[in-house]
DNA sequence: TCTGGGGTCCTAGGACCC
DNA sequence: TCTGGGGTCCTAGGACCC
């Protein structure tokens, strides 16, 4: 049986949550990141921002230079936006159980089956942007088709508030005329490797045989290539993926030559860091100390431990051992941080959404309203929308 | 023009063991 | 004195994604 899988992306999430929590700023061109003096990017701007041409990962300056004075600058706040992604993530649960969260304002759900509960694609799209509406008050851009890449791909295709359903007999004429980079694997470096050889378009690559995709991009990735290009792909949604790391690192304001600065950050980042793996039962070996030297020369070193840990001082010892048997002593620094990784084979997984809940039985968006209450003792009034109402 | 922070996955060489 | 493969672990870096 053909899997449906349905992609939702929140659009513009973090500056739609600030719209959304101050009516003052809304139709204002708004930026989240950066302070407009310092270093840093853009990580979201509202659509009013975006006309100027400014884009995520913008350096902020860049960004300023661009936007009329009566745009907003705000530090990001990703406890809240964290609050009102867990509660989407727990709405869009009622639609499916199969919700796979692959960021903070990114899911893939598989819909395979619910057309005889719920209706035709179109309608199960429209449900779920309405039940996301009705929760925390914002848009979503949906987009549905037979694998994840097709619905990510027709999520994006509408943007934002959008809705777009891909069929399987669709799928080639939906695919051909788009820029090669839309396939997955196909970044900065790699997707000039096929432009060089004259292709612009996935029905260009289509065109390619499987072994001169393989020799420009080696096996695996030529592979991969060969078969989105074709519409194949991933339909697995996995809806508890178990992190593979958990990292802590800051940018300076200006780069730090005093190594009792660069210790006192590697000391905040280790509480950090072990906060987290404690409190997610994760006990890791390998410690990975980043550092970012004056230009924007970036390094690693790693150390596996003979014992699994989740401690602060030895993830701080390790970390700063890495860096003392380097020649780097005196050299600016602009960013440093660390790592845990390579997890115990005993590590529990993480806990679920709704761990230590009854598991509900067949849950269906007719249960809108036990779900925002059940939101709203979990997460706090803050994730939902003030003036909630009820879709049609 | 200056380039965040949080991740995932892959490659490749060397060590080491059988 | 020269020489196999295969497998796993460790480490560093890079590409890519949101």
């Amino acid at each position: 049986m053909p899997r449906l899988i349905l992609h939702i992306d929140l659009d513009a999430f973090y500056a739609a949550i600030e719209q959304r929590d101050h009516p003052e700023w809304r139709g204002r061109p708004l930026v989240v990141g950066a302070a407009p003096g310092g270093r840093g990017v853009v990580a979201t701007c509202s659509y009013e921002a975006r006309r100027y041409g400014v884009r995520s990962a913008m350096p902020i300056a860049q960004a300023a230079r661009r936007l009329p004075p009566e745009t907003v600058y705000v530090r990001p706040d990703m406890a809240r936006y964290a609050a009102v992604s867990r509660a989407v993530m727990a709405v869009l649960a009622t639609l499916s159980p199969r919700v796979e969260p692959v960021s903070i304002d990114e899911a893939y759900l598989d819909v395979s089956g619910l057309e005889r509960l719920i209706g035709p694609p179109q309608v199960i799209g429209r449900r779920a942007k309405d039940v996301i509406q009705a929760a925390v008050g914002l848009t979503a851009s949906v987009g549905i088709g037979p694998n994840r890449l097709i619905a990510k791909l027709a999520s994006e295709a509408r943007k934002p508030d959008g809705l777009t359903v891909v069929a399987p007999e669709q799928v080639s004429a939906f695919l051909d005329p788009m820029p090669l980079s839309v396939l997955r694997g196909l970044g900065a470096k790699t997707a000039p490797r096929l432009t060089r050889l004259g292709l612009t378009t996935v029905g260009d690559v289509r065109a390619l045989a499987l072994e001169a995709l393989r020799r420009h991009l080696g096996a695996r990735g030529g592979t991969a290539i060969y078969q989105q290009a074709r519409g194949i792909a991933d339909d697995e949604v996995h809806p508890e993926r178990a992190r593979q790391s958990i990292s802590k690192e800051t940018t300076f304001g200006e780069d730090v030559e005093d190594p009792l600065v660069l210790r006192d950050t590697l000391r905040w980042a280790a509480q950090e860091v072990g906060f987290l793996a404690r409190h997610g039962g994760y006990k890791g070996r390998l410690v990975t100390l980043k550092i970012r030297l004056h230009p924007f020369e970036t390094h690693t070193r790693s150390r596996t431990l003979p014992v699994p840990t989740a401690s602060d001082t030895e993830l701080l010892r390790a970390a700063w051992s890495l860096y003392q048997t380097e020649p780097w002593a005196g050299r600016p620094v602009r960013l440093i941080g660390l790592g845990l990784s390579g997890w115990a084979e005993e590590t529990p997984e993480q806990p679920d959404l709704f761990a230590g809940e009854p598991p509900a039985p067949h849950p269906r968006a007719e249960r809108l309203d036990a779900t925002l209450d059940a939101i709203r003792e979990r997460f706090g009034e803050g994730a939902l929308h003030r003036g909630l109402s009820r879709p049609r």
